[in-house]
RNA sequence: GGGCGAUUAGCUCAGUUGGUAGAGCACUUGCUCGACAAGCAAGGGGUCACUGGUUCAAGUCCAGUAUCGCCCACCA
């Protein structure tokens, strides 16, 4: 046993102060690294390993962030408690899109582009800003006091985790599973690169169906189309109607004559059209429009391409050609009403897809890309989640899952950008070789495109490990314990870690995910920079202290649902850490110098204050534990929180004030001081998960065995310690003191003031009271304390009845007698509103003969007590009128 | 078009197998009594969205309705 340090206590609580002292200590001692790791070590009790989703290089802290990592130091501290061997894997994502986007508008404002520069020089700047910038998150974190092994933090380009990619990439295509091909696919004009659906948000939109009459050839009729998208009919090269479809069955096999462009285009019979929609007939064009694809595929139609990659109208366009997009729409449009050709515009609504990086309307465009084939890798993963393998915390997020799972389409993983893992496919004429290093021979040249972001994050389980290499890590740490993230990228990364897992290493990669909940603003909108509505989090955490944010993120999630959040609310963490700080300067004052860690618990007299709150701790033990086994972190915080500050500081420390004085019977002096100092040891390692930093220091600057609390083991609840009878009895004394505090201000008595009680009751109640006398009378302020054993009671006198026994507070000249008659029938008429309530229930024959047994005796027994409870009010009641009268 | 979630105190939310409705904040009143005013004490405030059903008993289970929010979908 260790001595405490009184002078730490010596100032009020400051966070900031408290929290600059701990990071280094406990880093120091080695305590974020796998126990395992030093020399002789023993496995101990088994292993917790959990990896952070690695956030991009670019990114700061998020109110996001701050939530998920508070979760996953709270489940790493609590595990290294119980004597696992603890890994948290840190590390970072390249983040393709979102990194190049950031350097090249860097670039930019020097007024060069990335092609200014080069290939190769491009990519060195992007390292440079990647060295100079790219930690940020990292180094912010260190605050909040969350404990990844630093040694191992890894970054997805790396060489170790580049070659995973590579050899990835290369087995697949291996097994046929990745392949290339010409398809349409979702194509951001801005960022000037192909996105997988994921990456695309759709957005409701009221747009407009243009009605456009085609010519049919050789005739003076015409067919009329609908379409959303006017401008891409110069690309048509055909038109579609329903097979079933009598209105338009003669004009099947004719041709139409492309407006504008006169050029004349087949009309064919297709299945996918729905006679029903617009005009029932469909203008086709295969090169921009994914359906279209298809349908031109089945018919034969020719591809024609009207725009560049920027989305820009090309040579195909015509007159067209070099207007953007969205103008070449506007004089398309124009141009057919000239011609007549417009028949109408009716506004319709419709989901209009965007770039998730930069907001751009995406293009369907027709390119040549590289895709995985998804099917097959679903196959384990669907099985995995059905099976019960892999469980989702909140549970409904098995059935998104599945759903995604089971519709999921081909995986397109190539990107036309520069920062990457660059596709290790080289091409010389029509030959084409998959191989990590460049070929030997000459006039290679490599695919230019490169890989797609989460093509390699979601290898993060384990090549963060050293996989494909059979690394001593991998045995360790592999699968691991749990992922903890948010469900909005359940498909992006969530889904294909566990595909990836069960296809390069034949296993779950985890058997649990919790998804934390969404922060969003007291409005309840998403946090976002355009908004400004996020707070800053660093400057969160110099006002409140780390400990109150990670402790408020941490009670105010709610589990399965999002969190809306308000700044102010980390006063509830920041006050919780002050009223720790104060109770262990109370317990800290009053303990003395005496080596508790040597007394033994058969050196001490327990009385019913001690035993209650053994008992009460035993409980808040094992609901702080089984809430955290559970995944309800806001029930675990709650608590710990409402032990510690009503249980143990309310109660229990001023229950042992008076037994701490100089004059206090030694044996209970010690118990007391025993008692306090145990229990509040047993507070501090429970909230320690949650509250890293005070917890520390108030640990160090109490008595407590060993090198410090982070590595101190969680406690364990004593069987001996559960006491529901004397948790009864100490509620009958709780209500007591409640009813005379009540009395007192009812009366009208100022709060310093002593006064005498009566209480009249059963005999065992009586004994009670007397046993407790010592406890109630500071706790209530109580002059004398009379037991009354011979029915006798003050004439004139506050009453109130506790469970059965009566409470008297003498009143003899002290107040007006109003305000009592007033409360006594307040009190008379809530208990008549209970009172019948239990009579119905009794009177009901049905109850009576189907409800538990139990549950009748306990109504029965109510209504007893009510009774005898209201008897008692009106004899009261009865005795303040004699008396006044 | 399909799916999911929410609706409980003024606000934000808990409420784990159905059995006397809870917390934090806000509000009212009173407190410089040797841990703590970032505190202590005492209080006020709820037909648990609506309708119906199951049950002796429903905030809790079932069905439907309404409002809000989210996700998915090749919605010309």
């Amino acid at each position: 046993m260790r001595p405490g340090n009184p002078e730490a206590l010596q100032h009020p609580y400051d966070p900031a102060r408290v929290e600059s002292r701990w990071y280094a200590y406990w880093e120091e001692r080695g305590m974020f690294q796998p126990r395992g790791d030093a020399e002789g070590a023993t496995a101990g009790r088994g292993r917790f390993v959990i990896a952070i989703p690695p956030p991009n290089i670019t990114g700061s802290l998020t109110m996001g962030h701050l939530l998920g990592e508070s979760i996953r130091d709270l489940i790493v501290r609590w595990q290294r408690m119980e004597g696992r061997e603890t890994l948290y894997i840190p590390g970072m994502d390249h983040a393709g899109i979102a990194t190049q986007n950031v350097v090249e508008k860097k670039l930019r404002a020097d007024g060069r582009s990335r092609h200014d520069l080069g290939r190769e020089e491009f990519l060195a700047e992007v390292w440079k800003w990647k060295e100079e910038f790219g930690g940020l998150i990292f180094r912010q974190e260190r605050r909040l006091g969350t404990t990844p092994d630093w040694t191992r933090e890894r970054f997805t380009l790396d060489p170790g985790y580049s070659h995973a990619v590579l050899h990835v990439f290369r087995a697949l295509f291996e097994k046929g599973l990745v392949y290339r091909g010409r398809y349409i696919v979702n194509w951001c004009p801005r960022c000037r690169t192909a996105l997988s659906d994921e990456e695309v948000d759709h957005v409701e939109t009221q747009g407009s169906l243009w009605h456009i009459r085609y010519p049919i050839s050789g005739t003076e009729k015409f067919v009329t189309v609908a379409t959303t998208r006017p401008e891409t009919m110069l690309g048509d090269t055909g038109v579609a109607v329903s097979p079933k479809d009598t209105r338009y069955a003669k004009l099947v096999g004719k041709t139409a004559v492309l407006p504008l462009v006169r050029r004349e285009i087949p009309i064919i019979a297709d299945a996918m059209v729905d006679p029903k929609f617009g005009t029932g007939a469909v203008k086709i064009t295969p090169a921009h429009d994914p359906n279209d694809f298809q349908t031109g595929k089945r018919h034969g139609l020719a591809e024609l391409v009207i725009m560049d990659e920027s989305g820009v109208m090309n040579e195909n366009a015509g007159d067209f050609r070099g207007l953007d997009r969205f103008e070449a729409r506007k004089r398309i449009v124009a141009a057919l009403q000239d011609a007549g050709y417009l028949e109408k515009v009716e506004p319709h609504t419709l989901s209009i897809g965007h770039c998730s990086r930069c907001d751009t309307v995406i293009e369907p465009y027709l390119s040549w890309q590289w895709f995985v084939k998804m099917v097959p890798l679903a196959a384990p993963a669907i099985e995995a989640a059905k099976k019960g393998r892999i469980k989702f915390f909140p549970s409904r997020w098995k059935k998104v899952y599945l759903h995604w799972l089971e519709n999921i389409h081909d995986w397109c993983i190539s990107r036309q950008l520069w920062w990457g893992h660059r596709i290790p496919v080289w091409y010389r004429g029509d030959e084409m070789v998959v191989s990590i290093e460049s070929p030997e021979g000459e006039g290679w040249r490599q695919d230019d495109d490169v890989l797609d972001t989460w093509f390699s994050s979601w290898l993060w389980p384990f090549a963060t490990l050293g996989w494909p290499e059979k690394t001593r890590d991998l045995e360790r740490f592999y699968p691991n314990s749990l992922m903890v993230t948010g469900s909005d990228i359940i498909f992006f990364w969530v889904a294909r870690m566990i595909m990836a897992g069960y296809e390069f290493t034949g296993e779950a990669p985890f058997p649990h995910v919790y998804f934390t909940s969404i922060v969003r603003d007291a409005q309840g909108r998403k946090m976002s920079k355009s908004l400004g509505n996020s707070p800053d989090p660093l400057a969160m955490i110099d006002r409140f202290g780390a400990d109150a944010v990670r402790f408020t993120m941490i009670y105010l999630t709610p589990a399965g649902q999002d969190l809306l959040f308000d700044e102010k609310r980390i006063e509830t963490g920041k006050f919780f850490a002050n009223k720790m700080w104060n109770a262990a300067k109370l317990v800290q004052m009053r303990i003395g110098d005496e080596d508790l860690g040597a007394v033994k618990e058969s050196q001490l007299d327990l009385s019913l204050a001690d035993r209650w709150i053994l008992s009460r701790y035993a409980n808040a033990v094992k609901d702080v534990t089984r809430n955290l086994k559970t995944y309800r972190f806001n029930e675990a915080a709650n608590a710990i929180y409402h032990f510690a500050w009503n249980d143990y500081c309310d109660w229990y420390l001023e229950m042992a004030k008076p037994r701490w004085a100089e004059d206090a019977d030694p044996t209970d002096r010690r118990t007391a001081r025993w008692v306090a100092w145990k229990v509040f040891d047993g507070i501090l390692r429970l909230l320690h998960p949650f509250m890293p930093y005070v917890t520390e220091e108030l640990w160090q600057a109490l008595p407590h065995d060993g090198d410090c609390l982070a590595t101190a083991s969680w406690p364990k609840s004593k069987k001996s310690w559960f006491d529901a009878g004397v948790e009864r009895d100490i509620v009958f004394l709780q209500e007591i003191v409640v009813s005379v505090r009540n009395m007192r201000v009812e009366a009208g008595l100022q709060p310093g003031r002593k006064v005498s009680v009566v209480v009249r009751g059963t005999p065992e109640q009586l004994d009670l009271v007397e046993r407790l006398a010592p406890q109630l009378r500071p706790l209530a302020r109580i002059e004398t304390l009379t037991v009354s054993r011979d029915g006798g009671r003050p004439q004139v006198a506050a009453s109130s009845v506790v469970q059965g026994a009566e409470v008297f507070l003498p009143l003899e000249g002290l107040v007006d007698l109003g305000e009592e008659r007033e409360r006594l029938t307040r009190d008379a008429s809530k208990l008549l509103d209970e009172l019948e309530g239990v009579k119905r229930k009794l009177r009901n024959q049905d109850f009576l003969n189907k409800a538990r047994p139990d549950v009748v005796e306990k109504e029965k027994l109510r209504l007893a007590q009510l009774e005898e409870t209201l008897e008692k009010l009106k004899r009261a009641q009865e005795s303040l009128r004699v008396s006044q009268g």
